[in-house]
DNA sequence: TATCTTTATCGTAATATTGCAATATAGTAA
DNA sequence: TTACTATATTGCAATATTACGATAAAGATA
C-alpha cells in the first residue's frame, strides 16, 4: 500500500488526475504564473525568482514537463521555458465542462 | 526535508495549489465525477461505486471536504454528500483567467 | 435493551514527494 | 585547452500520501 490505485480507475479519470497533480504544488503554480507574468518566454531566470534551491527548481520544471504544461527549448547553454497551452486548455474544459453541468442540473438538495 | 516549502509563497499560490491538489487523485476524481453523474446528492452509495475499501474512501471524501470541493450533510444514520459549486468555480475561473490571457498573447517563442 | 447499518477514526505498512548538497553534463568564452 | 555558466542528475533524509484491517461511534430497527 501507498501507492495509488491506478489499475481499477478509467484512463481519462487517471490522466486528468495525473495532469492536475502536475500542478498540486505551489511552487509549480509560481512557475507557471512567472511564465504568464513575463511577455516572451523566459530563458533561466525561473531559479531566480523561486524560494527553492536549483536542483529543486529544476525538479519541479521536468514534473511540469513530462505532464506537458511547459516545454523547454535549448538556447545556447541556457533552456527557454513556456507554457504549452494544450495543457492548460484541457484543464480548462475539464473544470469550465463541470461548472456547466452543474449549472444546468440546479443540484440543491445540501 | 519532504515537507512542502508553504512560507516563501503567496497566499493564493498555496491556496489554489491545495484546492487543485484536492484533485490530484484518481479517486477523487471519480468521487466527483460520480457526484456529477446522479440525479441528486446520494446517500452512501459512494464506497459501492469505487475499488477501494470503506476506510479508503472515507479518507478521500474528508479530503474533498476540507478542501470544500464537496459537503456532507447527515441523513439519517447515512451521510449525503454532493458537489460544491463554489470550489469547482474558482477552479474554472483560475484556469479561464490563464487560458484567456494566453490567448491574448499569443507567445510563440518555442 | 440488543443488533444492524453506516460512516469515521486509529494504527500501521508501503510508497511517493519534497528539498538540497554534491556532482555531472553541456554549452560558452577566454 | 581552461575556466565559466546554466541546467540536470544522483543520493539521501524528512515528510506526506495512500491503502486497509480493526475498531469506534452514532443512528435505525427489532
Amino acid at each position: 500500500m501507498g501507492a495509488t490505485n491506478i489499475d481499477n480507475f478509467t484512463e481519462k479519470q487517471n490522466a486528468i488526475a495525473t495532469l492536475i497533480k502536475a500542478l498540486a504544488h505551489p511552487a509549480r503554480v509560481a512557475i507557471v504564473e512567472y511564465l504568464m507574468k513575463v511577455d516572451t518566454c523566459i530563458c533561466g531566470d525561473i531559479v531566480n525568482e523561486l524560494p527553492l534551491a536549483q536542483p529543486t527548481v529544476s525538479q519541479h520544471l521536468k514534473e511540469l514537463k513530462n505532464a506537458g504544461i511547459i516545454k523547454g527549448s535549448i538556447e545556447g547553454n541556457a533552456i527557454c521555458y513556456c507554457i504549452d497551452e494544450k495543457a492548460l486548455n484541457k484543464l480548462r474544459s475539464y473544470f469550465a465542462n463541470i461548472t456547466n453541468k452543474l449549472e444546468m442540473k440546479k443540484i440543491n438538495c445540501c
